[in-house]
DNA sequence: ATTGACTGGTAATGTCCGTTACCTTACCGA
DNA sequence: TCGGTAAGGTAACGGACATTACCAGTCAAT
């Protein structure tokens, strides 16, 4: 029971990564559509066919998949925010792209799962929690900080306390927008709506309502109801 | 059946108000705890004494209590949103006292409760996260724009997008910090830690990381870990 | 004090669900 | 082709839970 797969995959029914995968996918939807607690496994065999044997052989328990899910789709999630080859740019450039990247990941439907369903279990599973937010929210303030860092360093702004300004410009981006979205209040932002949300944020982070207009950037925007 | 209690309330057992109110605070705390799904009726009687029976009498069913419990809760965390008294004072003044009582709000037991239990439910209860949003995020975004409207109307400011902007600041306290409290990885902030936080979004949102040393309002913050 | 009604407690009911035992089937190497 | 192994499927088990019947205690008016 040992060597079989060692030589290469195999290609068995289809293919184990395969399998996993779609286990994983169905349990999304469920998931992250109910809630973990209101969800059922038969619920998510439904979807995905098969055999619950399936899953658990796979995953071990309930939690397990829960786990392996909220894990994916956080790491997964993080590696859109990488600014590389964005360091020459302006400051200006820099944080309108990430702050369309991170719109763009706010707005997915995997974090908005994830939101969504791991708030109540915060309590039940600390360790995912904490996982979640490291390698989510907290990683793009991270990112930002550093970014604001450079800018200082640059003499571009006089900024004390980059971290916490970091930590305002991406809660910008989890505004009454985001809200309505994870509460299914409205669907996500089209892509005009959400260059404006970004423009806007960048303005008022950048310049301030008192200096917003001097970029002209509050131009053109369209009302977001 | 009809005209014992017109009379006057009677004081039954223990007032029925009083009841009520006894209920709804047990609930709170299980319900707030653990999420809708995976509070049992059980559990809530274990904290309140009593039988069930009285909870199906006042309440009907699980879905009724819930849906009482965050109605109340999101109504009462509105009260403390009124701007009355504030609006002959200066834009900055207004903004900081506005982003005090946002914080705090957003920082009470009662909010952070509703907010991490009716997310994986909205599906469940529309209505009831429209009503949510409507009295508490929404409402704050409504009375922000107006006295952005205002202030604009006196030559303040020149903003185009209130409403968006209103948004934006909004958002502003909804960082990392909240949601780490809403996580559980954190404690509320110290009556410092929130005002350091108010101070320092109203700075930015005012004059922008690039003006936001003119008022010397980043000096003395501390950090936000 | 007594009656009558309502509130509160106990326990049952029917359902749902996570998990596992057991059987069947398909794949792999020889 | 054949045997062995692991995956997939069926169905059962044990527990939890929302809801309700039914019983007992208690208060108010007479």
């Amino acid at each position: 029971m040992e060597l079989q797969m060692a030589t290469a995959t195999h290609a068995r029914r289809p293919s184990k990564n395969a399998r996993r995968a779609a286990i994983l996918e169905a349990a999304a939807q469920v998931f992250f559509e109910q809630g973990y607690a209101a969800t059922s496994i038969d619920a998510i065999i439904e979807r995905l066919g098969g055999s619950k044997r399936t899953i658990y052989n796979e995953f071990g328990s309930k939690e397990g998949l829960f786990t392996a899910l909220v894990s994916e789709n956080a790491g997964t999630a993080l590696s859109a925010l990488a600014v590389d080859g964005l360091e020459g740019r302006s400051l200006s450039e820099v944080l309108l792209e990430f702050g369309r990247r991170l719109l763009a990941i706010y707005m997915s439907p995997g974090l908005i799962g994830v939101y969504r369903s791991i708030m109540p279990e915060a309590g039940r599973f600390p360790e995912l929690a904490r996982e979640f937010f490291e390698k989510g929210p907290g990683r793009a303030s991270d990112r930002l900080a550093e970014v604001l860092e450079e800018a200082r360093d640059r003499g571009e702004i006089e900024l004390e306390d980059c971290r916490g300004a970091a930590d305002h410009f991406v809660g910008m981006f989890r505004d009454n927008l985001h809200l309505q979205v994870v509460l299914g209040l409205r669907p996500p932002p089209s892509p005009p709506e959400a260059e404006a949300a970004v423009t806007s944020a960048v303005g008022i982070f950048l310049h301030g309502i008192y200096g917003v207009d001097r970029e002209g950037r509050a131009k053109g925007q369209m009302s977001n109801g």
